[in-house]
DNA sequence: CGCTTGAGTGAGAACGTTCTCAATCGCTGA
DNA sequence: TCAGCGATTGAGAACGTTCTCACTCAAGCG
């Protein structure tokens, strides 16, 4: 009835001693282990059930050496990405009994390796990791070598004795802009939603050497972008090739810009949902239509791709079960099974909507129908 | 250079050995406590340095009584609204060294259940809660009877000693309601997400009673949207009150249904976006335009409700706002501040954008702006 | 010089479990 | 009856910290 706050719930002494047992005994019977008669069982239960108690983790994992807890580090949870990837993850964790501690890294580098001291001191069993940049090589591989696997979510650290998860954004990047080639498109913008610090990277002539890019998936995509282009005979432009910030504003901005263009794209590639819609809505601005100025395809299938107008074509990249599969490889690694890391790259699946058509053609041809030739 | 994961980290006593002092000193060193020469603590820092020690949390929270941990239970966290109320709490919990232990409850009252158990075991410092059900009362009790202080997010349990955050839900839907009588509506949709449990206590004749159902918002927002059109003489029907789902599609489907009705409404009050989202993908399928057949207004500022067509008339949520107080609020209790239960109502914004205008008027009256008289 | 003071130190308790090990119990079979 | 055996039990160690307390030592003071 009342709310006065008690602080210290009974231990497993209190416990014992009102059920007229040792605490040894008390244990096996609370705990499930060892062997306990029927008679001693129910009176250590019924005790514990009288007296309200309820089992220190912390005391039992300083035994047993396993906490059951997984880390879990991402840029930003608010990334539709990572909050679908981490209910995967927890998912997965749930049903075996573990729980997921959560740390936004906001793709900060020293945030990130601060948070991988702490719950290394937390003694986490096993860690998910969306990792911010190669440079977190070593804090990454200290933390392996302390014991406690690893594995990396979405990107890629190379070098490093963890397992992987992720898609094949090369192959994956390759395919979109070949199906807008195939679409008689020539003109193909790349929005990579990078900054500051990758834009110049991105500024090769030809993008050569774009796919040893850091950690992000930024890289391997315009490596793939820059592939299918030169299959195709055709030399990327330096130029259609935006990093100017992964916001929704930013994809509106670079859009207005790249459509300015002397020779301006007739069909643009976003790596990402946010940025597509950006470039809806620059569109718009601009008094042009999509698909019938310009095309356009987003990666990551969000739940609004399908429902606004005109409906998205995207890569869509199977999120959840790239956490869950996360998930499985980690804990089964806290299980002890010792193996040489292992990659996993899942399958994309293009979905084809209705935001890619056709390069524009003479009025009346245009079909209602986005078939290629 | 190796991988050879060395399960065992050094502890304290080690490090002590290693820089020829007592643990005691070593840990006073270490810990920031007490005092100790500043020899001392140089020899130890130097031996911990050189041995890679990380001291083990779950040790120092035995003794302490603190674990740094913040549970949040919330239904799920891909839900928009949740992964930025979460991203709210951690960043106040993190900013004060917590973090943040997550659970998703699916809306079920076991696994709820369940999981208030296993954090209280963990020993976390306080709880975050998104609770499913008011039946949930006395486990939310127990846990605060136990000592761990606990913030009701967006939801409240009447007769609960708990702080609670949340928005004005019948306000603000009494609000929104208004706005869309203000342009002339009078046959007005309600799409409440709910389901089949929900769907027989809201078809209550007049919405008689309904502010009081359950811990959900949906309760209260019904009870604005009847307070509204009950003051400007407008009896409610119950067959335009949807409970049909809380996905995209179900949303479609209640739309045509709506729709499809002798008397259809000329405008839809949908209590999230997502299913904002449904109505406007069935209005397309239905040949519909909105707004000019029908209006539509949402709830919950999304990314993407300013950049699809029509732009969203939404009630924007401070949701980040929500979870941020809830984490204060939270933190505050856990350090000691022993004070009656505070309740927050943090204000809504309704955010005019396109979606909702004059109701249908003949053609050429039409104007470009949805100014009321 | 003797006394007080306070910084610095280490031994050992404490936190609440699980684990180890030896002792006891109750039964079986010769 | 008694040895043998497995089930059950309890004492006490262990996990790795922080906390308590008593002790040393040097400086400051009269």
């Amino acid at each position: 009835m009342s709310g006065s706050a008690r602080r210290s719930m009974p231990s497993i002494e209190v416990v014992a001693k009102e059920a007229g047992v040792s605490t040894a005994t008390a244990g096996r019977a609370l705990g499930g282990y060892g062997s306990v008669s029927g008679k001693s069982r129910e009176a250590v239960l019924a005790a514990a059930e009288r007296l309200g108690y309820r089992a220190n983790s912390l005391a039992r994992s300083m035994i047993t050496g396993l906490t059951h807890t997984l880390g879990v580090l991402v840029p930003d949870i608010e990334n539709p990405f990572f909050s679908r990837a981490l209910r995967g993850i927890a998912d997965v964790a749930h049903e075996r009994g573990w729980e997921v501690l959560l740390v936004n890294t906001d793709e900060d580098l020293s945030l990130e390796r601060k948070a991988l001291g702490v719950l290394t001191e937390r003694r986490v069993d096993g860690l998910v990791v969306a990792p911010t940049d190669t440079a977190d090589r070593d804090a990454l591989q200290d933390v392996i070598d302390a014991g406690i696997p690893v594995v990396l979510l979405d990107r890629r650290v190379p070098g490093l004795d963890a397992d992987t998860v992720g898609i094949d954004n090369r192959a994956a990047a390759k395919d979109a802009t070949e199906r807008l080639l195939a679409l008689g498109h020539r003109s193909i913008a790349l929005l990579t939603g990078g900054d500051e610090k990758l834009r110049p990277r991105l500024a090769r002539p030809g993008l050569r050497g774009v796919e040893r890019l850091g950690a992000t998936t930024v890289g391997a995509r315009a490596a793939g972008y820059r592939d299918a282009l030169v299959e195709s005979g055709i030399e990327p432009r330096p130029e259609l090739v935006s990093a100017e910030g992964f916001r929704r504003e930013d994809a509106a901005a670079a859009t207005t810009r790249l459509l300015g263009l002397p020779d301006p794209p007739t069909a643009i590639l976003a790596l990402d949902s946010l940025l597509a819609l950006g470039v809806l809505q620059a569109l718009r601005r601009l008094g042009l239509r999509c698909p019938a100025d310009v095309s356009l395809v987003g990666f990551d299938d969000a739940d609004w791709a399908e429902a606004i107008s005109p409906p998205l074509s995207v890569v869509a990249q199977p999120v959840y079960e790239l956490g869950a599969e996360a998930g499985r490889l980690l804990l089964d690694r806290v299980h002890g099974t010792d193996r040489r890391p292992v990659h996993r790259r899942l399958p994309t699946r293009f979905v084809e909507r209705e935001s890619a058509r056709s390069v524009r053609t003479p009025a009346g041809l245009t079909g209602r129908d986005s078939t290629s030739p």
